[in-house]
DNA sequence: GGTCTAATAT
DNA sequence: AATATTAGAC
């Protein structure tokens, strides 16, 4: 009702609404998040609403239901079904021409949206600015009259329709919008100076807000109150890592830092203080190398992840409970080990380099993650549902392979690991030199609520089940209609290419796991606890124990976002671990590269190479 | 007098 | 643990 008033609310002044679509409902929500906050920023928005929808079917079904509600859409680029370009044409042809905003991850869409009619394209990850972009078009959009009115009839709806946040949006700034509690005044401790023993003790102060107080002061009655936390929110703080990107991090100081964060209930006292507490991080990265990992869209891993989680002193000590992020990892994001990470990796920082101040990851500070840690580590609790088929492949090589095979090792930080994949192509996924025959090929999956269809097929480890519901079965993978080994799982035939392991690696006894075909994916979670075998254990601590040296830093860099694309998503440690990489034809990279000075490489060139980081945040303000 | 920042208080 | 405040230095 409140929502249906304030659209009745005349007087509000310009009200937009922005449809996202989206699949990743982690991306979703952020991105539904930022735009809700983003009118907060322009003072000519009062209402921006974000009407949040997961797939193109649900858009088309929410646009039927308010086709004149909404004056923009946002969708992502790939998504299961229909992807973001044929989501706008269909829109196009049902609906007329709407505008629509195209994301990716995959800047290649670029063209290929804007020559489809996309109004604009923006790469991912989305920056405020690119915000600002968005609603501004809506607003232009709806100002030169092309949205038709708003009428009655059309208001009731929204099964599907979720509006984030509507109400406490930016809680911090409720605070500092005269909440003000009279807060009763506490003492604060004499500060040594006030002994006199330091001449300089009285100084400057004029300030009120430097002003030392003592218990007696008489003016404690009328004390203002005292100030109220910031709480350095995921957006407030991707703020803050966008201006330092920004302006530097060496010339980042915190006036700067508060100008280009442009919030007007922010002190430069807060960003000091944040920056302070952001240097530390970056001390310890630089100190000790900080591994992340990220599943960027993987879900069908996350049982392996959560396991992962058990075994690592890491999770504890990088991802315990603070919420830093970055726009560019998700709740699957996690920090591995030294050395160790799982996909195409990238190595983030490597103690043995010196440190390059522009190159730390500075916008990888503490994550929070979303897994349950298993702390007995002898039990696993699926969070998705899925299946579980591992196709039997021709065994060229011999010997024991195992899940987590490297086929290279990143030396430097930039590079990428390639690394075996239980992607959706398995195979192609790492289709050079040693491993087509090999690899793992891939188990696909299906979401629960969309029968009939595998719609990421770069789940990586799921669980396969001998579902009678054939209906939601996981059908062929388009591109893999060719492929023997791909398609229908031979569900009946649960086996794993002995090359590559047996079925006792399996991370469960999956005999009696249901799944419940009726509940959306995020819900269909299992709670059927299974017993891990004895080896597996063994072979993931192998994985995720720390190195001895050379602590590495790596992401994942998820890919295989939809039909047709190749993923690593499931991948090997970066190591030369015996035990890991047992393949005798495996090309090795050196364990000890030569050091590199970088004091002798070009700046420019060390751009070039180094540009990963960079990716994440270029296309920066203006 | 403003700003930065390490140290310290809350 | 996170944030605010202080105080010395520039």
């Amino acid at each position: 009702m409140a929502f249906a008033q304030s659209f009745y609310n005349q007087n509000s002044g310009l009200r937009i609404s922005v449809m996202v679509v989206d699949d990743d409902p982690v991306f979703l929500q952020i991105m539904s998040r930022m735009l809700e906050k983003s009118k907060y920023r322009d003072p000519s928005i009062m209402e921006i609403t974000v009407i949040a929808v997961k797939d193109s079917r649900e858009a088309l079904s929410t646009l039927q239901i308010q086709r004149n509600n909404i004056d923009l859409i946002v969708t992502d680029y790939y998504m299961p079904g229909m992807n973001g370009l044929q989501l706008k044409k269909e829109i196009t042809r049902e609906f007329g021409n709407l505008p629509v905003i195209v994301i990716s991850s995959d800047s290649n869409k670029e063209q290929e949206s804007l020559t489809c009619g996309a109004m604009c394209f923006i790469p991912k990850p989305i920056k405020a600015t690119d915000l600002t972009k968005i609603y501004q078009l809506a607003i232009t959009y709806k100002r030169n009259g092309k949205s038709i009115l708003w009428t009655e009839h059309n208001h009731q709806d929204t099964d599907h329709v979720t509006i984030p946040q509507q109400i406490q949006l930016l809680p911090e700034q409720a605070n500092v919008l005269k909440t003000k509690k009279k807060r009763k005044f506490s003492p604060r401790s004499v500060p040594r100076s006030l002994n006199s023993s330091n001449g300089s003790c009285v100084s400057t102060d004029g300030s009120r807000k430097n002003r030392k107080r003592s218990g007696d002061d008489v003016e404690s009655l009328s004390k203002p109150a005292k100030k109220s936390k910031i709480s350095w929110s995921d957006y407030l703080h991707d703020l803050f890592l966008q201006a330092i990107r920004h302006i530097g991090l060496d010339k980042a100081v915190p006036k700067k830092i508060l100008e280009f964060m442009n919030v007007d209930y922010l002190t430069r006292e807060n960003v000091a203080s944040h920056l302070q507490k952001y240097r530390q991080f970056l001390r310890k990265v630089a100190e000790r190398g900080v591994c992340c990992s990220s599943m960027l869209s993987g879900r069908g891993i996350d049982s392996i992840f959560a396991y992962a989680h058990i075994t690592e002193p890491y999770y504890n000590n990088y991802t315990a409970t603070t919420s830093w992020y970055d726009t560019s990892l998700n709740n699957r994001s996690f920090y591995s080990k030294p050395g160790h990470g799982f996909g195409q990796s990238r190595l983030l920082s490597n103690p043995r380099e010196p440190i390059r101040s522009n190159q730390m990851p500075y916008n990888y500070m503490n994550r929070s993650s979303t897994y349950q840690p298993l702390r007995n580590g002898s039990s696993l609790t699926l969070p998705i549902s899925g299946n579980l088929n591992f196709p039997t492949q021709p065994s060229e090589n011999g010997g024991r392979r195992s899940f987590f095979e490297s086929t290279g090792v990143a030396n430097y930080t930039g590079q990428t690991s390639q690394v075996l994949g239980f992607g959706q192509h398995g195979p192609l996924a790492i289709n050079d030199n040693n491993f087509e025959n090999n690899t793992v090929s891939s188990c696909g999956s299906l979401t629960p609520n969309q029968p009939g269809r595998a719609s990421h097929l770069l789940y990586g480890i799921e669980l396969f089940l001998n579902n009678e519901n054939t209906a939601s079965m996981p059908q062929p993978h388009a591109n893999a209609t060719t492929e023997p080994n791909l398609g229908i799982p031979e569900l009946e035939n649960l086996s794993l290419y002995d090359d590559l392991g047996n079925i006792n690696e399996l991370p469960c006894d999956i005999s009696n796991f249901q799944l419940d075909n009726n509940k959306p994916q995020e819900e269909a979670v299992s709670t059927t606890q299974f017993e891990l075998p004895a080896s597996f254990p063994t072979e993931l601590n192998e994985i995720f124990s720390p190195g001895e040296e050379g602590d590495w830093t790596f992401v994942n860099i998820n890919q295989g976002h939809s039909d047709g694309e190749t993923s690593n998503i499931f991948a090997a440690p970066e190591t030369n671990s015996p035990i890991i990489n047992i393949n005798p034809n495996q090309i090795q990279e050196r364990d000890d590269p030569d050091f590199i000075d970088w004091s002798l490489l070009d700046p420019q060139d060390l751009a070039n190479e180094f540009d990963f980081m960079d990716s994440l945040f270029n296309n920066d303000m203006n």
